[in-house]
DNA sequence: GTGAAAGCGCTAACAA
DNA sequence: TTGTTAGCGCTTTCAC
C-alpha cells in the first residue's frame, strides 16, 4: 500500500526539464520561463508530489523546525492551563510558516538530555523557552547551543536576550489602585515567590500603588503561588493585621485559599474584606464569590514568542516585550 | 560562534577506524571488535558527537518523529485541560524513546493543511490523533496517508482500528448506580451530544443502570456537554418533573449549569437533588458544593497512544484500550 | 571484523 | 533561462 512519494526528479522528468528547474519552480527562485514553471506545477500536481523534508534538510542546513520546550515542576493545573494557552498562541503563529512545532516537556533528568540532543543534532532551528523557573538549565543550555532562543518571561538573575514577558509589576499596581480607588486603605498582599521575577515583580508592583498612595506597604505574607500558601499567608494576615480590608494576592491560587480562609473566620468578601487575584485561570470564575483578577495575556505571549523566533530565524532584529496585563472585575472587590 | 557539529566521518579519522565501522558502533550493530567500539566511543565523547538527524533520516526512510494531531473547535478552557493532560502523558512515553514530538493543532483549514502536508512529506512515522469532533476530517487523512495510526477516542459512524478510549458507558452507570445505592429513585440525566461516541456511550450507561435497578428512564434533556446547555436542561428537567432527586450530567461543565438553576431553585444540594459530573477538569473541586465526578484517565490515554505507536513502529501488533473511569466523591451526592 | 563506495532526495554553484 | 553536478552526513550493502 505504502507507495514511495515521488521525487523530484520524477516531477523533471514528467514536465520535461531539469531537476535544477523544478527546484526553482519550488522554491520560487527568479530566472524561470514561465512556459517551464507551468510544466512544472503541472506534473507536481499530477504526481501530487512533496518535498523530501530530510533531504532538503540535510541539503540546506536548515531543519524547517522550531522547539518549544517547557520546563515545568510547577503544581499541574496551573502549569497546564498556561502552557495549553501559550500552545494556542504559538500554534497560531507557526501556522503561518512553513515551520513545524516540536514540543519538549522537560521536567525531568531525561527530559533535558532529550532537549540537549536536540540542540547539539541541530534538529531544529530556532528554541522557544518557556523555563516556568529560575536559573533553568534548559536556559543555559539553549544558549551555550548557539541557536535562536526566545523567552518567555524573565529569571531574576539575568535577562535573555530576547524575551516575552508579561507586565507583571504594571499589572499589580493597577490591581492595587483600584482597591485603593475603591475606599481601601489597609491593604495587605500575599506574594509569590520572591526569587522569581514575577513573584518579585507583582510584589514590587503592590508597593509601588500603595507607598504611592500614602499607605502602608507592611502588612504582608510570603507565600509560594499554591493554594495552600495562599490559606496559610491569610491566616497569618488575620493574625497579624486584624483591621485589613483588602488583599492582593499574587496568583489566583493562593487568592482561592485566602477566600477559604476569609469565609472560615466569618469575613464577608467584599464588604469586610476586598480581594484580587493575578492570572484569570478557570477557577477564577466559579468561586464564591467570583474573583477579580489580573488576566495576563498568556496566548498572546505565545503569538509573540514565535514572531519574535521567526524575525531571527529571518535575520531580523526583533525587540523584546513586555505585553500588557487587564484587571478583570468581578465581585470580589 | 556557531561552529559546524563534528561529523561521522570526523569521528571515524580520529578513532582511526571507517566511517562504518562508527556507523555501526552507534547503531550497536554486531561485528564490531571491543578495540575498535571503545576507540570509537572515545572519539565520540571527545568530539561532542551527534548524529545528524537529517542526514540519518535521509538515509533510513525514517524520521525519528511522531505527530500528535489536535482537532479542537471545542469551548476553550475543557480542551485546553484535556489536551495539557493528554499531552503530559505523551511526552513521559515519548521520553523514553529517541522519537521526537512533533505537535499539530488543526483547528483551522490551514491547520489541516499542513497536516496534510506532514502526511505527505512523510515527515514523520506516525500519527496519534485526537479528533475531539466527529467525521474528522483529519481521521481521513491519516487514514489514506497509510502511516501508522492510533486514535484518541472514537466515532459513531465507524471505530479506528487502532485507539485509545474511556470507559464512557461504565462510568456513567458507575455513577448513577452510586446514585441508586444511596436511595436515589428519580433519576434525571443531561446528556451531552448524542452524536459523539463518549455522548452517546455516557447516556446508554444512564440508562443501563436506571433501567436496571427498575427505576425510569425518561428523565432525560439533551445537552452538548456546555456549562449553558447544562442549565438549559436542568431548567427543563426541573418543570418537567419536579420530582427529582437526581441528576447525572455527562460533564462537569453542565453539572456546573445545573448547580446555579439548582441553587436559584432553592433546591439544596445534595439534600434535594444529588448531582454527578464527568470529567473531573479543575473546576468540579471548586464549586460550592464540590462536585462527584467521574474521572477520565487523560493522561494515562496520552500514556497509551503513545505506547502503542511506538508498537506499532516497532512492527508488533498492539491491542486496542478501553481505560477505566473513576468516580471520584464529593459533597454533591 | 572492517573498509570502500553507492546511494537517500534535495539544493546551489557553475557552465552553458 | 536552463542543465549538470557536486555535495549535505549518514546507512548499508558488498568485498575483502
Amino acid at each position: 500500500m505504502t507507495t514511495r512519494p515521488p521525487t523530484l526528479e520524477e516531477v523533471a522528468q514528467r514536465a520535461g526539464v531539469s531537476t535544477g528547474t523544478v527546484s526553482r519552480v519550488i522554491n520560487n527562485a527568479r530566472h524561470v520561463s514561465d512556459k517551464s514553471r507551468r510544466a512544472v506545477e503541472k506534473a507536481i500536481a499530477e504526481l501530487g508530489y512533496v518535498p523530501n523534508t530530510a533531504a532538503r534538510s540535510l541539503a540546506t542546513q536548515r531543519r524547517g523546525a522550531v522547539v518549544l520546550a517547557i520546563s515545568s515542576d510547577d503544581p499541574a493545573l496551573f502549569a497546564n492551563l498556561f502552557f495549553a494557552e501559550v500552545i494556542t498562541g504559538v500554534n497560531a503563529v507557526i501556522e503561518e510558516t512553513d515551520l513545524q512545532l516540536m514540543l519538549v516537556l522537560a521536567a525531568s533528568e531525561r527530559g533535558r538530555s532529550r532537549f540537549g540532543k536536540i540542540l547539539q543534532s541541530r534538529s531544529a532551528d530556532g528554541v522557544m523557552l518557556l523555563a516556568l523557573k529560575e536559573n533553568d538549565p534548559l536556559s543555559t543550555m539553549a544558549e551555550d547551543s548557539g541557536l535562536p532562543t526566545v523567552h518567555g518571561g524573565r529569571s531574576l538573575d539575568r535577562t535573555p536576550q530576547w524575551y516575552v514577558d508579561a507586565d507583571n509589576r504594571g499589572g499589580a499596581r493597577t490591581a492595587v489602585e483600584h482597591l485603593i480607588a475603591a475606599g481601601r486603605r489597609n491593604i495587605a498582599t500575599i506574594t509569590g515567590e520572591l526569587d522569581t521575577h514575577a513573584g518579585q515583580g507583582r510584589y514590587m508592583g503592590y508597593r509601588e500603588a500603595v507607598v504611592l498612595a500614602g499607605l502602608s506597604d507592611q502588612r504582608v505574607a510570603h507565600g509560594d503561588f499554591s493554594e495552600a500558601s495562599g490559606a496559610a499567608g491569610m491566616k497569618l494576615l488575620l493574625d497579624d493585621h486584624p483591621d485589613l480590608d483588602a488583599v492582593f494576592a499574587a496568583s489566583d491560587a493562593m487568592a482561592i485559599g485566602a477566600l477559604d480562609v476569609l469565609r472560615e473566620n466569618g469575613k464577608r468578601v467584599p464588604e469586610d474584606v476586598a480581594v484580587v487575584g493575578f492570572n484569570d485561570v478557570v477557577t477564577a470564575r466559579n468561586t464564591q464569590p467570583a474573583l477579580t483578577t489580573v488576566r495576563q495575556p498568556i496566548e498572546a505571549m505565545g503569538r509573540e514568542m514565535t514572531r519574535m523566533l521567526v524575525r531571527l530565524l529571518n535575520g531580523e532584529q526583533p525587540t523584546s516585550l513586555i505585553l500588557p496585563t487587564e484587571l478583570v472585575l468581578r465581585a470580589s472587590t
